[in-house]
DNA sequence: CTTTGTATTGCAACCGATTGCAAAAATTTC
DNA sequence: GAAATTTTTGCAATCGGTTGCAATACAAAG
């Protein structure tokens, strides 16, 4: 059942080819691969066969004899605890944008999910030469297992901050300029109240609590912790975490979200309770999805530059690949002013 | 530079193990798929030397060896005229649910663009033996060239609408009954000034509109053409075809919007223009995108059943590889009726 | 101590392609 | 027309595994 083995209907290959030619394998090969060792007048004939037959080299057995490969893998980490699946739209939207980068460059890519606890289980793919390396999405908290992998020798970029200590390559935003962007704006609106939306123990959102904190000290102020709310990337938890801190009974009026999926949901439930967005309370979110700017009031938000993402992941794994070195870099973020911070 | 050849550090094989292990490769590959053929202590003996060496089995060769392989291909098609890229909330949120439910069989999961005026390159994947078979998301306009593929026997599954002298599978949604839902409930609201927003020369498109007809009519109305605007899937047509129906002076009271990007579009455009909604104009989507919940006011939308869809396609596929028969099928589709058509 | 049976192991062919090297065919030269 | 080149082709080994079959080791039976 649903075992994926070839079934009785072979497929064709390169000795059928062959032997319908009147030539050897030797020759098909040479000819496909147009060889100037083969005669003019065979390969063409060769070649129209082969195309006439919609045959196409089995690339298994090419890899294997020539020892390439250009499959990259992607690797989404999920949440086991939470069950969390691959929903959250900017994370999509990076798949789309790395799916672009590697096409562009004549790469497959191969998708995994892998159990967040487990990371290396990443490797595999790479270690079975299934692709020459790793694209990971999602750094989460596993810093020492992508330590681990780096220190193996496997090629592998992670989309996520930078830290002390880090023996692997990552690409991502500015995220200590973002916090401080979205924070400053905040507080040029008179916004002195900052609700801080995100768990600080993922390096990204730590990195821009880090800019928040910094932009509230150069206006002489210190961060609350009562207006801290770590929820997680989860959805709705915008929501619960609007209730959180409603409860607490703390005067805000403003919040700065970690991602706009964060900060739509915020602004739902705010709705929701009546307050005002931006006039009660300005919010401004993270990411700029492609759903940022139609939202109501539409969305402040720092923006994430996707594409360039995809584009500079694939080109420091090739990098890595050819066994250069591949320094980590932050891409440069830009605060999008739509209206929901007035 | 960047060719993915395996460079010098050569990777470990079965052939060092056994070295390692003083035995011969057959008997390590034999310890390593547990055949009860190897003495007992062996077999752990050298489970236990590959696990601490962390070798693992090429694929590619045993693939090859084996004629197996776990690999299916997910093709999206690009529009190649419009340049569009891989954005579409609804589109990726599908991405997402495949590799979930191709995770949870154990498939792997390669992920291709193709150019949608040559689909049958989409094919080229199988044909080289890269991947079992095909699951295409975005039907487009060519029912033709997949018809063409089908009687080619490639194992594809296609999202999308079903159709006349359809040699090929699909997985949908049931569009005709998605958009007589949507019209009923404009109609029940007491709309009668109903425009349309969609393609219809896509298969799905039409299917909707097909039950918007359907539903004016069992209310005694005609569609009048006046209402109907043939935007694209593209972002930011909503806007361009608010524009384009405004500009037509013709009185209109509701939109039903076939995907939710649209409608978030429209309604964004229209209260640009100081219209409100649900007051003025009822909106409904399709879809029932994660973000329509968040929206302002709530998208009121047909949900397009994902997470089922996911199963249901991969299902299917593995039924074609295995020889079987996979009829196409239609999901139940159902509204989600929140705030935005009142 | 030989015979028979069973448990382990290794040899070698094969999966579908590529390529160095030698053989065959075609062409040129003398 | 034979020898020397130059083209064109095919043989066979190889990539990293798997497996049928024969060979070896060991234990039990006679």
């Amino acid at each position: 059942m649903s075992g994926g083995d070839t079934k009785a209907q072979q497929r064709l290959q390169m000795a059928d080819i062959a032997r319908l030619a009147g030539v050897s394998t030797s020759t098909v090969s040479r000819a496909l691969s147009g060889s100037p060792l083969v005669n003019q007048e065979t390969r063409t004939r060769v070649i129209e066969l082969a195309r006439s037959l919609k045959y196409s080299i089995n690339i298994g057995a090419q890899n294997l004899r020539l020892k390439q490969n250009r499959t990259v893998g992607v690797v989404v980490p999920y949440d086991a605890a939470t069950r969390q699946h691959l929903s959250d739209p900017f994370f999509l939207g990076m798949l789309g944008s790395l799916a672009d980068a590697l096409t562009e460059q004549g790469f497959d890519m191969l998708i995994s999910r892998v159990d967040a606890e487990t990371l290396d289980a990443a490797a595999q793919s790479f270690d079975s030469g299934r692709v020459i390396g790793i694209i990971l999405i999602g750094q989460w908290r596993h810093h020492e297992q992508l330590n681990q992998l780096a220190a193996r020798q496997v090629p592998i970029v992670v989309w996520g901050a930078q830290l002390p200590q880090q023996l692997y390559c990552t690409v991502g935003g500015d995220n200590v300029a973002g916090g401080r962007l979205a924070t400053e704006h905040l507080l040029a609106a008179g916004r002195r109240r900052i609700a801080f939306f995100g768990d600080a123990r993922l390096p990204e959102v730590a990195q821009r609590q880090h800019g928040y904190v910094q932009a509230l000290a150069a206006h002489g102020l210190e961060a609350d912790p009562q207006l801290y709310v770590a929820g997680s990337f989860l959805p709705q938890v915008g929501a619960a975490d609007v209730e959180e801190l409603l409860g607490r009974d703390t005067p805000f009026d403003a919040i700065f979200a970690c991602s706009d999926l964060l900060a739509m949901s915020a602004i739902s439930a705010l709705r929701a309770r009546g307050i005002a967005v931006p006039e009660q309370v300005a919010v401004v979110g993270y990411d700029d999805i492609e759903l940022a700017s139609y939202f109501h009031p539409p969305l402040t938000t720092v923006r994430q530059p996707i594409r360039a993402a995809g584009r500079a992941l694939v080109a420091s794994l090739l990098a890595l690949v050819d066994g250069a070195v591949a320094p980590s870099q932050q891409l440069p973020t830009e605060l999008v002013v739509r209206a929901s911070a007035g």
